[in-house]
DNA sequence: AGTTGTGTTGAAGA
DNA sequence: ATCTTCAACACAAC
């Protein structure tokens, strides 16, 4: 599930591995998952997929003969800037990866022929995109549940997409103070673990740093956050950042089938603090580490450490039958 | 073998 | 307006 850490991790490497690239042709069996608002007549208010095959043919078009001039990261989407003032957007979602390799089509399906991490890992074998790159190698999309989107826009419109302008501050944009963080908390709710999941309020962290983040600042996931102190906010804000960089130092996590863009895990998942961790002691009082439902995701924590210091909200629990 | 859980985010419903 | 549920899709685990 790539989130800030994951993003960032491969934004790096597209840096690293294939700027100054030149895209020579596109290969899809989803094009539903592609959209090229950069095309005359586009509005960039239509949200809908797209599945008409001229939508694709002008993505094909507009993307042909473009170098890679770079990569950057605004909360999970990653912004690939190209030559002739396009840039490509690209939104993991839950299951996509980018991956670097070859692969031949056979029988309308790609097949990996290297690196040995595409051939053998089954999580890198759901290819639904590839760039063809002016090296012999392949820039893919591997995304198992064909969540993820591609879309195509003018470089200097990319800021009135609704995928970037309705994002609230990055989680580790250095303008981003404790003062500004504090008051975003207070205007949210109904609960800090929903409040730390919402795009339009921080954007980059999902439902694995959620966890680490709480259990690191001592905050129940429950937890009403008009209702926190100064200094468990502070706690939070520390914590944000502190988890967040080490998980980008560690290249992310792969307990499900996030991989970078070398078709490898990140090392974050044997560093993880609670999240899916359900059972498991406590690393800091061995107590059991115990799994909920809020807001319809799963949040674990330590029922110990983050025990409420006051209630949550005044309301019990609903059954659900 | 059918049901449930998985997670991102926008749309629809309450 | 604010919150909850659902839908996009595919697979593993039960």
């Amino acid at each position: 599930m790539p989130e800030l850490p994951e993003v960032q991790t491969v934004v790096d490497d597209l840096n690293r591995r294939v700027k100054g690239r030149k895209i020579l042709r596109v290969w899809s069996d989803t094009p539903k998952q592609i959209r090229d608002y950069s095309a005359p007549g586009r509005r960039l208010t239509d949200l809908h997929r797209d599945e008409s095959s001229k939508n694709f043919r002008n993505f094909q078009k507009d993307i042909k003969n473009k170098k890679i001039l770079r990569a950057k990261r605004i909360g999970k989407n990653i912004l690939i800037d190209l030559s002739g003032g396009k840039t490509l957007l690209i939104h993991q979602k839950m299951t996509g990866h980018l991956l670097l390799g070859e692969w031949a089509i056979k029988k309308g399906r790609p097949v990996a022929i290297k690196p040995k991490e595409m051939v053998k890992d089954p999580y890198n074998g759901f290819i639904h995109l590839i760039l063809y790159l002016d090296n012999g190698k392949q820039l893919a999309l591997s995304d198992l549940r064909k969540f993820a989107k591609a879309i195509l826009a003018d470089t200097k419109k990319i800021h009135d997409l609704p995928d970037i302008k309705n994002l609230g501050p990055d989680a580790l944009d250095p303008s981003l103070t404790l003062k500004k963080f504090a008051n975003l908390i207070k205007k949210s709710g109904p609960t800090i673990k929903q409040a730390l999941l919402k795009p339009e309020l921080v954007a980059g962290i999902g439902n694995i740093y959620s966890d680490d983040i709480l259990y690191q600042s001592f905050v129940h996931p429950l937890q009403n956050p008009k209702k926190l102190t100064p200094e468990e906010i502070s706690k939070m804000y520390k914590a944000m950042r502190q988890v967040l960089k080490k998980a980008v130092r560690l290249r992310g996590t792969s307990t499900s089938d996030f991989r970078d863009t070398a078709g490898k895990e990140g090392r974050y998942t044997n560093h993880r603090l609670v999240y899916g961790r359900e059972g498991e002691p406590c690393q800091r009082c061995q107590t059991p580490i115990k799994r909920i439902k809020v807001g319809g995701r799963s949040a674990s924590f330590c029922p110990k450490c983050q025990a409420p210091k006051r209630t949550y909200n005044g309301k019990k629990k609903k059954k659900r039958n």
